[in-house]
DNA sequence: CGTGGCATTGATGTAATTCAAAAGACGTGG
DNA sequence: CCACGTCTTTTGAATTACATCAATGCCACG
């Protein structure tokens, strides 16, 4: 079953049964929770080609909500599928092996907001969001969120993330075409910041 | 194959090939990353009955080190136990609802590092125990790792753990009966503290 | 009885949040 | 096309919470 979405528009809700298994076609989603107070924070951002809203619970931990325009959803009757990985052992395989990966995206991302300071959080983004969308297979990136989404994704102030932007254009680490479209000018001092999260450090 | 082990002795090394998958018999291990630093982030904690070390890559991407007296592990050579994942349907379904109810504790403890403040996150931290923990079936836990550990698991400096359980006990939410081992006197209050991070808003 | 790792506490510095406001984007309708 | 309102993004000033630095107390172990 296909649905066209717009922006906002929710894919599901948080304690929805699972009824559905989720795949992206086009556009882009966020999956995310919210808290009693009306702070929110964002799991994961959602691309073509990434299947969500699988699990093992009987209804979903997260809310997730398109924020592209024009944005397609696929969406598999959770049942049938969950038989064909009983009988099929390629699905089977690619499933678990899938669920791996996420594991692995997960670990690095607790990684990510564990450690560090904001900078290299932002360093952290960026990069992570030039491997997953190369679409030009250079340096250029588009990012179909806003400033407050990347915020709750990094769970910092969206104050902070436009400091971290703007500092990273003055160093010249980037460049922006428009707010939502750059170029990284320099990778291995962005991944250096990723790492250490101090703009003094220079010296290697 | 059965090992037994001391603190500190590691299980696997980060870059290691993945050879076995590992299952705590008793004990506890942590699981966790190194920056060329020196700084360490703790990305989860094993107690008996957790399996771990396995996963998409065929090197480990962290290393594991037990951090309780007379830990015993076994061992499973990963090749016959990803063959029988993929011949036995009953192990095959295991595996991978293992692999979900995983990625569901990854998600919500992203939730936990993003968002909240440093008393949000060791109560967190000690709810998370009390639930994993349940040996006595009451309110008691005990913690087998030291504070540097907990630290390295929240992200944030140990002074600042420290700080937060004294808080924590001053307001008598917790009692201890020695340095790792407590009371949870009143969970309602902790779980308000994780939610709102806040101590002042006492008003429900 | 000393020694070394772990834990707590205090004083100080700093980076990020918060509060506040202006400038820029975007769409709508006159 | 321009004026208008709204939402997003950026920037500035003030505050706050955490990290850092430093010192002391606490146990376990030799």
């Amino acid at each position: 079953m296909l649905l066209r979405l717009e922006v906002n528009d929710a894919i599901y809700h948080c304690g929805d049964p699972v009824l559905y298994w989720h795949l992206v076609i086009t556009g882009a989603a966020r999956k995310c929770a919210f808290s009693w107070d009306g702070r929110r924070q964002i799991v994961d951002f959602l691309l073509p080609g990434d299947l969500f809203g699988f699990g093992a619970h009987e209804v979903h931990c997260f809310s997730t909500e398109v924020i592209a325009p024009k944005t397609s959803i696929v969406r598999y009757p959770r049942g049938a599928l969950e038989q064909l990985a009983e009988s099929d052992r390629e699905v089977s395989k690619c499933i678990r092996e899938l669920a791996f990966e996420a594991i692995v995206r997960l670990q690095t991302r607790t990684l990510i907001l564990g450690r560090t300071s904001a900078l290299a959080r932002v360093s952290a983004f960026l990069l992570e969001w030039a491997d997953r969308g190369r679409e030009g297979g250079g340096a250029a990136i588009s990012l179909p969120m806003s400033r407050y989404d990347i915020a709750d994704y990094l769970a910092m102030a969206v104050e902070t993330v436009s400091r971290a932007l703007t500092a990273l254009r003055l160093r010249q680490v980037i460049t922006f075409r428009n707010t939502r479209h750059l170029t990284i000018c320099d990778r291995r001092t962005l991944e250096f910041l990723r790492e250490s999260g101090d703009e003094e450090a220079e010296a290697v």
